[in-house]
RNA sequence: GGGCAUUUAGCUCAGCUGGUUAGAGCGUUGCAUUCACAUUGCAAAGGUCGCAGGUUCGAAUCCUGCAAUGCCCACCA
C-alpha cells in the first residue's frame, strides 16, 4: 500500500468522526463491559446559543475532551454531557439589536408570543452551528444526551427548584434597590455590572450654608437631606434633625440635617445631600434614618413631576438646562470639568444602570434553614445551615478542589460579600417566574376601585382554577445554569439512572472570568437541592489571546477563528496549539504560527508511521509477538525513556497538568524516538541479528505514542491506528478511541 | 481603597513539593540532504531567571521589602 507523503487532514478527520459516531463510543453505556467501569463525568458549560464559537470555546472543548479520552482509555466510563444555554438577556438583546439595525424596531412593537418565536428562531440557528462546530473539533461528547436551558425537562427541574427554596423562604420577593437598565428595562445582577472609566463635569452647587457635589445633578430635584459626619469639626454647630431653610433648583426647600458615619469627612466638602430611590448608599442611609424615599426617574430614564418643570425629559437632555438654571440662580460654586469616575453598565448589553427601588425576586444567602439531605461530609442532614455556609464548607474543607489553587482565595472573599441575589428579569426570553397572583377589586378610601392582590400562589405547574396571572418577569439565565450539572441528570427525579450513576461529577471546566457568575451558583443549588457537591474538582482554564497578549476582538481584527485554522491546519493542529503550553488558570497566547508548527508535527507523526509500517509490513513481519528484549545502547535508551514518557505524561494527566504531558509526549516522539531512535534503527535492520527485535520496538513505540497522543490528536492517531489494522499490525479489532492507556 | 496574580532567551511562554551544564515553540546564523519527512536533519549564537536583602550545604524555585505590569472586587455623594 503506498502512503502519501503528507498527511492530509481535510481527507481524514470527517470520516474518522462518523467512525466514532456509528462505534457509539461516546456514549458510556455502549462502552464495552459498561456497567464494570467505574464512572467519569464532565458535564459540558454550555455555549451561548448567542452566535458562533470563538477561539475560547475552542480550548475549552479540547481541554474536557482530552480529560474525557484519556479517562475512557483509563478504562473508565466516561461520560461527556453536552449542551446550549439560552442565555436569556444575551440572546435577547442580541435579537432585539439585531431587529432594530434592521427595522428600527424594539420588542414591545411586538406580542410577547410573537417576539419570543423570533428569539426561539435564532437560538435554534445559533445551536445548530455550535454543535457542528463541536463535532469539528473532534469532541467526543455523548450527543445522545444533549440538553438545553430552557428544554422541558430543565423547565421542570426550574419550577421544582424555585418552589423547593420558596417553600422554605430561601427564595423571597422585596422592594429593594437593584441595578435598573433602562435600555433593556430590566434589572440586572451585581455581577453583571460592568464599570466604565469616563470623565464628566463635577459641579459643586450652593446648598444652603453647604457645598455639595455632583456629577449628576438631574437626581438632585428631591435631595431634601443633607448628610454629614458626626465627628466632623466643621459642621459642629449643625445638629442631627436640624432644619434648614434654602433656596433649591425650583424654588425654597426646608432641609433636613442627618449626622451618618457614611459620610467621607475626607471626600470633597464632607457634606453630602441624599437621593434615596436612586443609589444604593443613599437608601441604605434613609432606611437607618427613616426618611422619605421618592423616585425621581422613571424606568425609561426619564423625569418625574418631582423634577416640576423638567418632568417627562430624559436626564441626558435636561442635565445642561438644569445645569444653566442652577447657574442664573447662582447656585454652582465651581466646576470640575474633567472628573474622572466610574460608570456603572449592563455588560450584556450596553445600557447605563440607574439604580432603582423594585418589587423583585431574591434568593436569601443568608437565611438558616434545616437541611433536609446531606452527603456533605461535616454537615449532617437537619443541620441549621445558609446557603453562604454551604458554599464556603465545600471549597473549605477540600470537598471540591479548585485549580488552580488561588483562586480558592477570590472564592471565599467573593462569598463573604456576597449579598442576595436578584434573581428576577424583566425581559420575555427564559423562564417565567413560576408564580400566580390572583387579585380582587376593593375600593380605595377616595371611593375609587382598585385591583389588589389578594392571593400568591407558587407552583410547578399553573393554579387549576380562573383569574390567576403568572409573573410577568423572567428568570436570571444563571438560575437555571446553577442547576445544570444535576438537572441534565434526570432530576428533579432522584432515583434517575444518571442521576445515581453519574452524580456528583468529577470535573467541571470553565474559564475564570464565570467562576462567580457560574462556578459558585452551581455549588449554592446542588448543596442546596441534593445534598452533594456538584464535581470533586473545579478547572479554570485562561483566556485565549494573540500573540501580543491581547484580547481577541473583531474591532482589533486579531481574531483567530477556529474553524479558518481547522480547514487551513487541521483540528488536531489546533488542538495541541492550544493545550501545548497552558498552564491552568493563565491566560494563553496564540499565534497562528503556533497552529502551523503544530501541523508540522502531526506531519512528521505521520511519516513516522509511514516509516514503521513500511518497515513492518515489506519484510512480511505482521501480527506476530516479539520481545521486547534490549538488544543495543539504543534499544536500551528508547525504551526506558518511553517507560518514564509514559509514567510522567500519566501522572500529569492525573493532576491536570495537560500542557506537560503535552510537551514531554512531543519531545519523546520527535527528539527520542524520531531523531535517535528512528537513526539508530536503520542500521540495526539491515542486521539480520537485530532485524526482529528491532521491528519490535519499533512497532511497540509506535502504538504506545499513538495512545499517548489520542487524547490531544484524536484524528491522526485514530487514522493511523486504522491503517496498521489493515496492515495486520494489530492484535485486536478496535478503534484506538477504547483502546487500553499504556502503563 | 481592598484583594489576586505576573516579571525566565529577540518574541510567546513552560519549569511540579529547592538538588548536576535553566527548557520548548517561533525567529536568527552556518552546514547537510535522491536513502520516512524540506511540513527535514545536524550544529551554533542568545539568559547576572525584575531589583535589593534573608533562610539554606545549595535558590528561577522558600521568606521579607521595593518596582513595573495585568486582572478581580468595592466605590467616589
Amino acid at each position: 500500500m503506498e502512503l502519501p507523503k503528507a498527511y492530509d487532514h481535510s481527507q481524514v478527520e470527517d470520516k474518522i468522526y462518523q467512525t466514532w459516531l456509528d462505534s457509539g463510543y461516546f456514549n458510556p453505556d455502549k462502552l464495552p463491559d459498561a456497567e464494570k467501569r467505574e464512572p467519569f463525568t464532565i458535564i459540558m458549560p454550555p455555549p451561548n446559543v448567542t452566535g458562533t464559537l470563538h477561539i475560547g470555546h475552542a480550548l475549552f472543548a479540547t481541554i474536557q475532551d482530552i480529560l474525557t479520552r484519556y479517562q475512557r482509555m483509563q478504562g473508565k466510563r466516561a461520560l461527556w454531557l453536552p449542551g446550549t444555554d439560552h442565555a436569556a438577556i444575551a440572546t435577547q438583546s442580541k435579537v432585539e439589536a439585531e431587529l432594530y439595525k434592521k427595522e428600527k424596531k424594539t420588542r414591545f412593537d411586538f406580542q410577547r408570543e410573537e417576539f419570543l418565536k423570533m428569539v426561539e428562531d435564532f437560538a435554534q440557528t445559533s445551536h445548530d452551528t455550535i454543535i457542528g462546530q463541536l463535532k469539528r473539533l473532534g469532541a467526543s461528547a455523548d450527543w445522545s444526551r444533549e440538553a438545553y436551558t430552557l428544554d422541558e425537562p430543565r423547565t421542570l427541574a426550574v419550577r421544582t427548584a424555585f418552589k423547593a427554596m420558596y417553600d422554605d423562604g430561601i427564595i423571597y420577593r422585596g422592594a429593594r434597590i437593584v441595578n435598573w437598565d433602562p435600555k433593556l428595562k430590566t434589572t440586572v445582577s451585581d455581577d453583571e455590572i460592568e464599570y466604565k472609566e469616563q470623565a464628566d463635569p463635577f459641579y459643586y452647587f450652593k446648598y444652603g450654608p453647604f457645598v455639595i457635589g455632583t456629577v449628576r445633578p438631574e437626581t438632585k430635584f428631591g435631595d431634601k437631606y443633607v448628610v454629614m459626619h458626626p465627628d466632623d469639626k466643621r459642621y459642629e454647630q449643625y445638629k442631627h434633625g436640624q432644619k434648614i431653610e434654602l433656596e433649591w433648583i425650583n424654588g425654597p426647600l426646608t432641609a433636613t440635617v442627618i449626622k451618618d458615619e457614611a459620610a467621607d469627612m475626607a471626600m470633597g466638602t464632607g457634606v453630602m445631600t441624599i437621593t434615596p430611590a436612586h443609589s444604593a448608599i443613599d437608601f441604605e442611609i434613609a432606611k437607618r434614618h427613616g426618611l422619605d424615599i421618592e423616585q425621581v426617574i422613571d424606568d425609561r430614564g426619564c423625569l418625574l413631576p418631582i423634577a416640576g418643570e423638567f418632568a417627562g425629559q430624559h436626564i441626558k437632555k435636561a442635565r445642561p438646562l438644569i445645569i444653566e438654571k442652577l447657574k442664573n440662580k447662582g447656585l454652582i460654586e465651581k466646576v470640575d470639568e474633567k472628573y474622572v469616575h466610574n460608570l456603572a453598565t449592563n455588560s450584556r448589553g450596553g445600557g447605563i444602570i440607574e439604580p432603582q427601588i423594585k418589587e423583585q425576586w431574591f434568593i436569601d444567602v443568608n437565611r438558616e434553614f434545616a437541611i433536609k439531605h446531606s452527603e456533605i461530609a461535616g454537615i449532617a442532614a437537619g443541620q441549621m445551615v445558609t446557603l453562604k455556609q454551604l458554599m464556603r464548607h465545600v471549597v473549605s474543607e477540600g470537598l471540591i478542589k479548585i485549580i488552580p489553587e488561588h483562586f480558592e482565595k477570590i472564592y471565599f472573599h467573593w462569598i463573604d460579600n456576597l449579598r442576595d441575589w436578584c434573581i428576577s428579569r424583566q425581559i420575555w426570553y427564559g423562564h417565567r417566574i413560576p408564580v400566580w397572583y390572583r387579585t380582587a377589586p376593593s375600593s380605595t378610601s377616595e371611593g375609587r376601585t382598585q385591583e389588589r392582590l389578594q392571593q400568591i400562589y407558587c407552583g410547578v405547574e399553573a393554579p387549576k382554577e380562573d383569574g390567576w396571572q403568572q409573573d410577568s418577569d423572567t428568570l436570571d439565565t444563571w438560575f437555571s445554569s446553577g442547576l445544570w450539572t444535576f438537572s441534565t441528570l434526570g432530576w428533579p427525579d432522584k432515583q434517575a439512572k444518571d442521576l445515581q450513576a453519574f452524580h456528583p461529577t468529577d470535573v467541571m471546566e470553565t474559564g475564570y472570568d464565570i467562576l462567580f457568575f457560574w462556578v459558585a451558583r452551581m455549588i449554592l443549588m446542588t448543596t442546596y437541592h441534593i445534598g452533594q457537591i456538584p464535581f470533586k474538582t473545579v478547572y479554570l482554564h485562561g483566556l485565549v489571546r494573540d500573540k501580543d497578549r491581547q484580547k481577541m476582538s473583531k474591532s482589533k481584527g486579531n481574531v483567530i477563528d477556529p474553524l479558518g485554522v481547522i480547514d487551513t491546519y487541521g483540528t488536531d493542529a489546533l488542538r495541541f496549539a492550544l493545550i501545548f503550553s497552558t498552564a491552568a488558570g493563565n491566560d494563553i497566547p496564540l499565534a497562528e504560527e503556533k497552529i502551523k508548527g503544530m501541523k508540522h508535527f502531526a506531519n512528521k507523526l505521520w511519516n513516522i508511521s509511514r516509516f514503521v509500517m513500511t518497515n513492518l509490513a515489506e519484510s512480511g513481519i505482521k501480527n506476530q509477538e516479539f520481545s521486547l528484549e534490549a538488544k543495543t545502547e539504543a534499544d536500551k535508551e528508547i525504551l526506558a525513556k518511553l517507560e518514564t514518557t509514559i509514567k510522567s505524561a500519566t501522572k500529569n494527566l492525573d493532576t491536570f497538568n495537560l500542557h506537560e504531558a503535552a510537551q514531554e509526549i512531543y519531545q519523546f516522539t520527535w527528539r527520542e524516538f524520531a531523531d535517535v531512535y528512528l537513526e539508530a534503527s536503520k542500521t540495526q535492520l539491515a542486521d539480520e541479528k537485530l532485524k526482529a527485535n528491532t521491528q519490535a520496538i519499533l512497532k511497540h513505540s509506535l502504538i504506545q505514542i499513538l495512545k499517548l497522543l489520542h487524547p490531544f490528536m484524536p484524528f491522526i492517531t485514530e487514522y493511523i491506528w486504522q491503517l496498521m489494522k489493515e496492515q495486520n499490525l494489530l492484535e485486536k479489532n478496535d478503534l484506538i478511541i477504547i483502546s487500553s492507556w499504556p502503563k
